[in-house]
DNA sequence: CAAAAAATTTAACATTTATTATGATTTCCG
DNA sequence: CGGAAATCATAATAAATGTTAAATTTTTTG
């Protein structure tokens, strides 16, 4: 982990990405907190189940998981996982004791905020509060969908459906729809988040390959027929809550 | 469903459950905006995914699941349940739309609050405010564990930490744990709660028996071994976030 | 670039869970 | 109370997924 202070605000430009449920007059009130920027290598832990924080971080750059050690031991549970754009752990503001580990997927950059002078910004801004609230609730949301998913769907659909979150909100971090794009995770990462094992997932990727839905490699997601794989994954954006200026069509 | 207004406040008593987490004071000032009590009967479905909501309800008695039609028609997959003393859809209020069904299992009683008088109330109160943000947050902690769950746990394990949660709800619900407690889940609502079959939640209910952990039957959930039932469901509370109150030794 | 480490693929086999079906029990309701 | 409906129990079988292990490919590192 480093650490960087800037001395001058380059977070006037609002990211794309979940944060566009604030508008810009808002995103300009956060922006003077963010200026403590740090980053992570791949695979460290940020912060721990049962830690108390007295800060929050927003994701500027990379993947991270929250995560919870699964019963025996060796494997992880992921319970969520945060794009460029998305606050990671802005429910320990309320909340203020973690549940679960953070964990940096990919070299990450993010910018933190302090809860202290968050409340008081907060305290001024009622619509604003509303907006953080809002934000952690569509988290909330997604929780859910994994239920869903991880609970009833066999491990074809299961993968489908995850690989086309995944480049839903990618699409919303980067505000652009791919063909291709960058994925980062193994597969031992989606085995993970999909509650499979990396052997099972390893033949679900083949079989989405054969499709011709998908194909994972190389650190890039292909896209083929990006319907199909909707069709398979049974998928629908709505619970992602994606913001209007996100939804042009 | 049949509506009741109140004409005096019949409120003015806290309920136990995730109430506590509010003051006395702050209670005082919920109360007056839940004078209209409705009831359902079992089965029926109280709100639907997509609707656009413009109040919340306070569960009083019974028991309401959030459920999502899962995939292929007949089944459905619940991502929540609400016990007494729980909001059941406060997220409807900074979130508008539902991605859920709202279902009541059992005979309810839940307490409407409209969202335009909770606006104001909350745009006076930020620490009232900062109360209800984060029960809507213990509520996504409780979605992250079903997530770990659903996707981490084999059945035994699963229908054990289930039941146990269960049991923990209920004793704050009800500010007492009890050896005995009244269970008016169906075994298909297990099965649609934890992602197995009904055939196989059958099966795992014997093997607990079985263990000398619990039986379920006659619509009562009795406790033979709690430290046990905890043990084969390696169940911990802490993602509950139970209020001090509700802690005593 | 070469060696080492990590990640992926595949196969054979084991285990868990789903499916289907039927009978037993319990609950509901007239 | 008695019949109908719902719920639960159990068994046989099928399908999905996990486990283990080895070979292959890709990535990292010196």
């Amino acid at each position: 982990m480093t650490t960087e202070q800037l001395n001058y605000n380059d977070m006037s430009v609002k990211p794309s990405g979940m944060v566009d449920h604030l508008s810009d007059a808002q995103w300009a009130k956060v922006a003077p907190l963010l200026t403590q920027h740090m980053h992570f290598a791949p695979g460290e832990i940020i912060s721990r189940r049962g830690d108390f924080l007295d800060h929050s971080l927003l994701l500027l750059d990379g993947l991270i998981a929250r995560s919870v050690p699964s019963g025996q031991g060796a494997r992880n549970t992921f319970v969520a996982l945060q794009f460029p754009g998305e606050f990671v752990d802005l429910h320990a503001f309320p909340l203020k004791r973690l549940d679960h580990d953070v964990v940096s997927l990919t070299d990450t950059r993010v910018a933190m905020v302090a809860h202290e002078p968050l409340r008081e910004l907060l305290n001024g801004d009622v619509e604003l509060a509303r907006k953080l609230w809002l934000m952690t609730l569509v988290d909330a949301s997604i929780h859910r969908h994994w239920v869903m998913r991880n609970s009833a769907m066999r491990a074809l659909a299961r993968v489908a459906n995850f690989l086309s979150e995944f480049d839903a909100r990618m699409s919303v971090a980067y505000g652009t729809e791919r063909q291709s794009l960058p994925f980062s995770l193994r597969q031992t990462d989606i085995a993970d988040a999909t509650g499979l094992t990396s052997v099972h997932v390893s033949r679900t990727l083949r079989e989405l390959r054969e499709h011709g839905c998908c194909t994972v490699t190389g650190g890039k997601l292909l896209i083929h027929d990006r319907k199909g794989l909707h069709k398979v994954g049974m998928f629908e954006a709505a619970y992602l809550y994606v913001p209007q200026s996100e939804m042009a069509p």
